[in-house]
DNA sequence: GAGTGGTCTAGACCACCAC
DNA sequence: TGGTGGTCTAGACCACTCG
């Protein structure tokens, strides 16, 4: 592995350095993208990995941490460091920010009720990075809070990476969909950024959410990432914010 | 400094064991707390620390290190560590997620045009801790994006730590309001969670605004915290999501 | 008891910054 | 040139988990 301090000889074309631990970082992120290790595996322990890259263990140590702390990866003490996954009762709706009124902790269920090809959107496109007009699959879906449907989404899938799906396949009641594209397509989301709006309903939203056309509903716009920042779902979803909120926090 | 693995005799008042990078932690936010180094200086350097507390360098290196995450402390290599602030162009409007649609980097400019300490409303004294019907200071100002009204905010402060503010020492221009309680009355905020909701605008707002009664607006609810998870701000924020938007990263 | 992550040390050298 | 944070090492011991 090269040192951190190495230098090129003279005249060499510009060498990319940094540090031994991000190059480390790196390597865990690549296998990881090439499915080395699966969602809920343990990855080799330290001490392995340390004697595996000849490096010290603290080296090894500070890329797990940076891992961890950007969720690809997570620590149990005295067990080892496991493939961060959305397939966990502890992660099922990571994403997910909305929170009923009342504190009681509602189970989200998810009722898809669409699933077709599409050709995309200018502004879907885009976000996909994929060529204007390309084919998208459009999944459409109700979640329900205790009941209550409370968000109307409409999701688009880069098709290349979700052959053969189906609105049955997509039933399967209380686990999120990124658990469901983890464990079906090896499809794992890593990060994603919101856009919020206030918008009035129109007539389908109002419809399906069970609103007045016009009534002020929450907008939120969505592209998640894979590894390496690569997009592969964009969704616009309403809210209706009667009995629930959207909650952040601000470090 | 107690010694992360010092056990007290048998029959002892169960003591609290942390480990010393923690205990460290603590210490430097309670001199930050009382306002040993205020916002923008310069913190003692790792290795000055770490001989006054009689432990390794890289103990003391965890400490900052989380700090730092936290957004209390900013490192900056060759130099030293510093005292995070609002009052720096980096971090003006740090906790403002409002975006306008084109990238560009709109300047907010914020202005006030009212004051007045009023008794609490239950949620605003629930929300501050302060018993139900104390007084509060209320400020309302209106938030500008290049000359375009976008944020009407109501903002309750705890009273006894704004003594003597007025209108006239609010109307600073372009400063955050965060960086002019800062560097006024020594209040230190350093974090806030946001509750979003949308809804139709009241006939106050849809003036404040220049937009029609019952539009949509998003509603952003904040309150916002200093030193040891103290809410010193509750605010009420009608936001107008024409051509800007509230943006968020998942991770 | 064996294996894992968590804490801590002492010391080396590097990269950056200011004077 | 001297001081700061940034990287890296080798090794010790602790805390947690599980068989």
């Amino acid at each position: 592995m090269t040192r951190y301090n190495s230098r090129s000889p003279a005249r060499a074309p510009a060498p990319t350095f940094s540090p031994l631990y991000r190059q480390i970082k790196d390597f865990l992120i690549r296998s990881l993208e090439s499915g080395e290790w699966g969602p809920g595996d343990a990855i080799p322990s330290e001490g392995e990995l340390a004697q595996r890259f000849n490096v010290s263990q603290g080296t090894v140590r500070k890329a797990i941490d940076e891992m961890a702390a950007e969720n690809m990866l997570v620590r149990r003490q005295g067990k080892g460091t496991f493939v961060a996954t959305h397939d966990d009762p502890r992660s099922f709706y990571r994403f997910l920010r909305l929170v009923p009124d009342d504190g009681r902790t509602a189970q989200a269920v998810s009722e898809p009720f669409s699933c077709e090809s599409i050709p995309a959107a200018p502004d879907v496109a885009a976000a996909l990075e994929l060529p204007a007009g390309s084919l998208v699959l459009l999944v459409k879906r109700l979640l329900r809070f205790n009941g209550e449907v409370v968000v109307f989404d409409q999701i688009y899938l880069v098709p290349e990476l979700f052959d053969g799906l189906t609105l049955d396949r997509l039933r399967g009641g209380e686990r999120s969909l990124y658990s469901l594209f983890e464990s079906d397509f090896g499809v794992r989301m890593i990060r994603a950024e919101e856009r919020l709006r206030a918008v009035g309903a129109d007539e389908e939203s109002a419809a399906r959410l069970g609103v007045a056309v016009g009534e002020a509903l929450l907008l939120v716009e969505r592209t998640a990432y894979t590894y390496g920042n690569r997009p592969v779902e964009w969704r616009r979803g309403l809210y209706c914010t009667h009995h629930h909120y959207y909650r952040n926090e601000l470090g």
